[in-house]
DNA sequence: TCTTTTTCGGACCATTTAATCAAGAAATGA
DNA sequence: TCATTTCTTGATTAAATGGTCCGAAAAAGA
């Protein structure tokens, strides 16, 4: 019993997001925050708990969909050179694309905090870890597979290499509006496989 | 006549671009600046302006600093890879040292505050194109010296990937500690002017 | 000595901050 | 009907915010 809650928690924690990536978390006051999410002050605390509670959750929720996604098409069977190529356009896609572009910058407020929540900071450290080796074994595979040359030698700084380029396109697309900057990034990046 | 300054202005500057590297620009009390920069607040209002003043006149020092020495990397005759071997290899070293290392993340704080400051966005718009127009130009070089195949193609493309990657080194250090991960992200990185 | 400049520190300002408490209205299902 | 939950609003709190003003001490050169 009692009366339903009239907002959808995720969608407000993608506004969450907008909001935390273009003013940051700090940048954020409570007044822009509650204006941006379209809920009374009391609505957010019963929810959400406080501000930063709020960040963490909006960073943990965003950081996990993308990681999801990353995973599955590296654990996809087939061509592992195609999969990453996927993992790549579909990031340049999102930026640039002006409604989920400006989700993505959150990642960017959240670096920010690294140094002083340690919550962050060992959320990404696990999440990095556990992406970099997929990418790991995806490149074996790879290998295996025939897709990669002895060329490439060390397969755990191209799987390193790969996950931080990942990261970094969402920094290139706040310093650049022109989508043509983004493709070219993206193009010489993946030629890091290329034979 | 008159009292002289009893601190130099510019190693000031410095210990700004580590305050406002640590804790962002909204993060960043006036009492934290103060302590940080170790003169008094009226000094401060008298020397550089209010806090924003502060924030860009650090900004454009450090990236004046960093992109004088790409470009003279880049002009000096003889290699051109050779030469933007050296200017990763400077980054990443920069990257490493503990005290160095403190000034970079600035630019982090910077990039947080181009959708907020106008004078920032517009600095940084005319830092990226200038240095992408000297990669290029540095590249073609690099072709008519034999230094390229026609594999690499895109010298444009090419360009701009080496100067988001030169920016986007700060984002990974700030998220490892590891120098080993710097190393390979700037190994497989500069791999892509290999024949 | 006298004037100028800088340093330093405290006092002070108005504003904003995140967060809590309270209370009534509206909705929900037992 | 009744208990429960959420929504909305306003009041309030205590602390911190960036910035200004003032005055005395300390240099430095004329």
């Amino acid at each position: 019993m009692g009366r339903n809650k009239e907002f959808d928690t995720t969608v407000v924690l993608r506004k969450a997001m907008e909001v935390f990536g273009h003013y940051g978390y700090e940048g954020t006051s409570l007044q822009i925050l509650l204006d941006g999410l379209g809920i009374a002050r009391q609505s957010l605390y019963d929810t959400y708990g406080t501000k930063k509670d709020l960040f963490i959750s909006a960073v943990k929720h965003y950081t996990n969909e993308k990681s999801t996604v990353v995973l599955t098409r590296l654990d996809r069977p087939g061509s592992v050179k195609a999969a990453i190529t996927d993992i790549f356009r579909e990031i340049a896609a999102a930026l640039k694309d002006e409604a989920r572009r400006k989700e993505c910058f959150i990642m960017h407020s959240a670096i920010d905090q690294v140094p002083h929540v340690p919550e962050i900071a060992a959320f990404f450290e696990k999440d990095a870890s556990r992406l970099e080796e997929a990418f790991y074994q995806a490149l074996v595979r790879a290998y295996e597979q025939g897709e990669l040359s002895d060329r490439h030698g060390d397969l755990r700084a191209l799987a390193r290499y790969l996950n931080h380029s990942r990261y970094s396109l969402t920094q290139a697309a706040k310093l650049t509006p022109e989508p043509k900057v983004l493709d070219d990034i993206v193009k010489v990046t993946l030629s890091a496989l290329d034979s």
